[in-house]
DNA sequence: ATAAAGTAGTTTATTTTATAAACCAAATTT
DNA sequence: AAATTTGGTTTATAAAATAAACTACTTTAT
């Protein structure tokens, strides 16, 4: 009946994260900081649980001069998040 | 882009009660404990939450000599989820 | 009749999570 | 060269979820 919702995917941050990264190839850390009103440190702590996780890669470079975080899906971040959609389906039915 | 998502809704136990009163006219304690596999504990104190934010009706009786709490959605609660569900669609809406 | 166990919860304490505030290093601007 | 901005991380605090302990009966067994 209800299934249950991967914790890890069920927060507000971390879903718009997700959600952000499974459309786009990459997102560096402002692009997603700018997305989804983070702030830095807020965002620091929930890329980090994602990347831990191993649902997304992290590539941190420079922009010129400038340190650049580049995050993308993986594709045990991308299967995580469709079951999760799936899971979240049991709950509010048929709708989508 | 990203809408808000309604805290008192996002949360696993909370989204299942509503979930299941949305279907049905009303349900007691321990049908939801059934159905939703929580704690007493647990669910006693979400309940209280979802009442207090005037999302669910609680009645308390007696069946028989048993204490027996009986919840209900009410309107601002049906509403409240519909829009959770909806600002859910920006999350996972496309390509979904 | 009474002790033990079960039911239906609530209250309180603990753990976990989310968020914000403070900080750091380098780059840029004034 | 001092102040500000950029791109973050670390640490502290607030909030939430969960579990454990407790209350108030009722039912069952002795």
């Amino acid at each position: 009946m209800l299934r249950e919702l991967n914790p890890l995917l069920h927060s507000e941050l971390r879903l718009a994260i997700m959600s952000i990264l499974i459309s786009v190839e990459s997102a560096d850390f402002v692009y997603l900081r700018e997305q989804t009103g983070a702030t830095a440190g807020n965002l620091s702590v929930q890329i980090d649980k994602l990347q831990q996780a191993g649902y997304i890669l992290v590539e941190k470079g420079f922009n010129g001069k400038k340190p650049r975080t580049t995050c993308s899906i993986t594709e045990q971040g991308v299967a995580a998040f469709e079951e999760y959609v799936d899971a979240l389906r049991s709950y509010i039915g048929k709708g989508f």
